[in-house]
RNA sequence: GGACCUGUGGUGCAGCUCGGAGUGCACGCCGCCCUGUCAAGGCGGAGGUCGCGGGUUCAAAUCCCGUCAGGUCCGCCA
C-alpha cells in the first residue's frame, strides 16, 4: 500500500481516493454536503464533496443535514446495487454504506448555487470567493497554477537559478507605469513605493555575482486594469551574468517548456522566433497570434502610381480573409468604421465572387491592380480581400487589428503557438518635450551594429530586446542591459536625461556599475497570463484567488477603504476631502 | 479621461421596441409525502425599493436625464 498523505486524524484519504478495490472498508471521510436526496425516513442519499470531487453516501433512517454542512461519514466501501451506477461520477461505481454522520459545522444556504447548473454573475462570485472556491473550476485553476509555479521553480532551480527574494518596499524610481506608494512612519513625508518589477534589484545582484537570479515575484503596477491586467501580478523574474541574448531565450524556453509539460501534459515544439520587423509586416501587431494564418501582403509597388484615390498613399497592405466573401455589408462596414477608428482614412474590400471582383471600387482598378488583388495569398472564390493604404505602420497596424477581431480563437481553442519576437526598436517615439522615449527601459542594451545610429538615426536602433508570445498574448519580455558607462550615457542623452537627472533617479545603480558590472542580461513573464493560457480562460481573474474589479475593488473585503484617523495621524497624512 | 454592454425575489433569465396592477419561467430556500436516488420525484408555501436619484405622464421595470456598481475596449501599462 502506497502512504496515503491525504488521511488525517480526522479521515482516511479523500472522497475521490476510494475506489472499488477497497470494498469492505470502513473509512471516514469529511466534507461538504453538496446534495441530500431524500426517500422518507428510511432511505436517505448524501452527495459529499472535497477538493477530490463527490463521493455517495447512504444512511440508512433520516439525515437532517443541509446543503453546504460540513460533516464527517464514517461508512463502508461498497460497489453499487447493479444498476444503480453513475457513469458521470469518477466515484460512480462505489458508494459509502451503513454511514454514521458527524455534524462539524452547520452552514446557512449559499448566496448562490455551487453546482455549476448556471453561470454565477463575476460580482457574486468575488464577493464570495470563499465559496466559489469550493466549485471545481476554480479548484482546478488554482491548482494549475500551483503545478506550474512548482515546475517553474524545479527547471530554475535545475538551471543553477538560485531564488532570491527582493524587497516589496522600494525607492520611488518615476519611470514608466505609474507606482503604488507607501506612506513611511517614521519618516514623515517621505514614502516608499511597491516595484512594478524587480529591475533594478536584480541588476544589482548580477554586480553582487549572483550569477543567475531568480524569483517568483509580485510586481506591481496603478494602471488601468483590464482582462489581462491586474494592479498586482506575478512574473517568473530572472537574470543572468556573462550570457547573451541567445542564452537567455534558452533558460526561458526550457522553463515555459517544462511547465507546459506540467500543465498540459505535452511538451511543445522548440519556441521560434521572429524579429520585430517581421512580425509588424506580416502580422501587423508585435505580438502575432500564429494559430491561424492570414498574413498580410504588401501591394505597394503594385498600386505605386495608382489612379485609385482610396489607393494612393506610401503603403497598401492587404490580407485574405477565407470565406469572407459571405460577409453582409453590415458587417463590412462595421470593420470599415473599425479601420476609422484605429486612425486609417478606411478600409477596401473585394469580394471573390465566380463572376468578378465585387466591390465599390472595383470599376476604378487597372487590369494588374485588379489581379494583385485576386492574388493575394492564393485567394480563392468564395473569399474576401480586405486593404489598406496608409503610412507603413499605420497600415499594417490596422490590417493586424482586423486580422485578430475577424480570426482570432478563443482562447481555449487550437494549439499553443509560442514565438519569441526579437530585435525590437529602441526607441518608441517622442514625448511631449520632444525627447525619444525608451521601447522597453533605458538599460537596455542596443543591437551593436546600430550603435552609431543612436545620435543621427535614433528610431532605426534595434535593441537586443525580445518578447516572448503565446496565441497572441505577450507573455512577458526582457533585454540584454548596458553594463559600459560610457553606452549609457549615450542612451540617457538621448532620452534627454540629464547627468544629474540620472543620479537622482539611479544613482545607486550607476554607482554600482562603476565597481565591475558584469555583462548581464534578464527576462521577466507573466504567469497569470500563461496560467490562463493553459487554463482556457479570456480572463486573468480566473486565475487569480483574489483578484480585483476593473475599478481596483476587492468586492470581498471592500477595499480600498479608509484608515483610521490615529493612522492618517502617525503617517503623517492629512486627506482634502473629494470634491 | 472616453466609447459600448449589463443591472428585475437568494441565483440565472424573460418582460423593456409599442408605458396600463410586481406578470412569468427555471433553479435554490421552507414545510409535508416518498425504501435506490444521483440535475431524484410529488404536493404546498414563503420570498421584490425592477441598482439609486430626478424628470415626462392620469399611469414608468418599460420613455428621458443624471448617478452608482460590474464587464469589454480606447487612452494608460518604461
Amino acid at each position: 500500500m502506497p502512504i496515503n498523505y491525504e488521511a488525517t486524524s480526522m479521515r482516511d484519504g479523500l472522497c475521490a481516493s476510494l475506489n472499488a478495490t477497497m470494498v469492505g472498508s470502513r473509512v471516514s471521510v469529511c466534507g461538504w454536503v453538496a446534495k441530500r436526496r431524500e426517500h422518507g425516513e428510511h432511505l436517505a442519499f448524501l452527495d459529499l464533496r472535497d477538493r477530490s470531487g463527490l463521493l455517495q453516501a447512504v444512511v440508512e433512517g433520516s439525515l437532517d443535514v443541509r446543503p453546504e454542512y460540513v460533516v464527517r461519514v464514517t461508512g463502508t466501501v461498497s460497489l453499487r446495487p447493479e444498476g444503480t451506477r453513475n457513469d458521470r461520477l469518477a466515484t460512480g461505481d462505489i458508494e459509502l454504506s451503513q454511514c454514521d454522520v458527524e455534524i462539524l459545522a452547520h452552514a446557512e444556504a449559499p448566496p448562490f448555487q455551487l453546482d455549476d447548473r448556471v453561470e454565477i454573475d463575476e460580482q457574486v462570485r468575488l464577493r464570495y470567493r470563499f465559496l466559489d472556491f469550493r466549485r471545481e473550476l476554480m479548484q482546478e485553476n488554482l491548482r494549475l497554477r500551483a503545478k506550474v509555479n512548482a515546475s517553474l521553480r524545479r527547471s530554475m532551480e535545475a538551471q543553477g537559478f538560485c531564488e532570491v527574494e527582493t524587497p516589496l518596499l522600494w525607492a520611488p524610481t518615476p519611470e514608466g507605469a505609474r507606482e503604488f506608494v507607501v506612506p513611511s512612519r517614521l519618516h514623515p513625508g517621505d514614502f516608499y513605493v511597491l516595484p512594478q518589477s524587480p529591475q533594478i534589484a536584480k541588476q544589482l545582484l548580477m554586480v553582487g555575482g549572483f550569477d543567475r537570479y531568480f524569483q517568483i515575484a509580485r510586481c506591481f503596477r496603478d494602471e488601468d486594469l483590464r482582462a489581462d491586467r491586474q494592479f498586482e501580478f506575478t512574473q517568473l523574474d530572472l537574470e543572468a551574468s556573462f550570457v547573451t541574448q541567445d542564452d537567455i531565450l534558452g533558460f526561458v524556453s526550457l522553463a515555459v517548456l517544462d511547465a507546459a509539460e506540467a500543465a498540459t501534459g505535452v511538451r511543445p515544439d522548440t519556441i521560434g522566433s521572429m524579429t520585430w520587423a517581421q512580425a509588424l509586416d506580416l502580422y501587423g501587431t508585435d505580438k502575432p497570434d500564429l494559430r491561424f494564418g492570414m498574413q498580410l501582403h504588401d501591394l505597394s509597388e503594385v498600386f505605386a502610381s495608382t489612379q485609385v484615390k482610396a489607393f494612393s498613399a506610401s503603403c497598401v497592405k492587404a490580407m485574405r480573409v477565407p470565406g469572407g466573401a459571405s460577409y453582409t455589408r453590415s458587417r463590412l462596414d462595421q470593420l470599415t468604421e473599425q479601420a476609422k477608428e484605429l486612425g486609417a482614412k478606411g478600409l477596401a474590400w473585394f469580394k471573390l465572387t465566380p463572376d468578378a471582383l465585387e466591390s465599390p471600387l472595383a470599376r476604378f482598378l487597372s487590369e494588374d491592380e485588379a489581379a494583385a488583388i485576386r492574388g493575394v495569398d492564393d485567394a480563392e472564390v468564395g473569399d474576401l480581400i480586405l486593404c489598406v493604404a496608409d503610412d507603413y505602420v499605420s497600415a499594417c497596424k490596422v490590417l493586424g487589428t482586423l486580422r485578430v477581431a475577424i480570426g482570432s480563437p478563443p482562447v481555449g481553442e487550437g494549439p499553443h503557438h509560442y514565438v519569441w519576437v526579437t530585435e525590437f526598436p529602441m526607441f518608441e517615439g517622442i514625448d511631449d518635450d520632444g525627447n525619444l522615449t525608451a521601447a522597453h527601459h533605458p538599460f537596455t542594451m542596443p543591437h551593436l551594429d546600430d550603435l552609431d545610429l543612436v545620435e543621427t538615426n535614433p528610431l532605426d536602433v534595434r535593441a537586443q530586446a525580445y518578447d516572448l508570445v503565446l496565441n497572441g498574448w505577450e507573455l512577458g519580455s526582457g533585454s540584454v542591459r548596458i553594463h559600459r558607462a560610457d553606452v549609457q550615457s549615450r542612451i540617457f542623452s538621448a532620452l534627454g536625461i540629464s547627468e544629474e537627472e540620472a543620479q537622482s533617479r539611479f544613482g545607486f545603480l550607476l554607482s554600482a556599475f562603476k565597481y565591475g558590472a558584469p555583462p548581464h542580461a534578464g527576462f521577466a513573464f507573466g504567469i497569470d497570463r500563461l496560467v490562463a493560457i493553459f487554463a482556457g480562460e479570456e480572463n486573468i481573474r480566473e486565475v487569480i484567488a483574489y483578484p480585483k474589479t476593473q475599478s481596483g475593488a476587492d468586492l470581498m473585503t471592500g477595499a480600498p477603504k479608509d484608515i483610521t484617523d490615529r493612522q492618517k495621524r502617525e503617517l503623517s497624512m492629512k486627506i482634502t476631502p473629494k470634491g
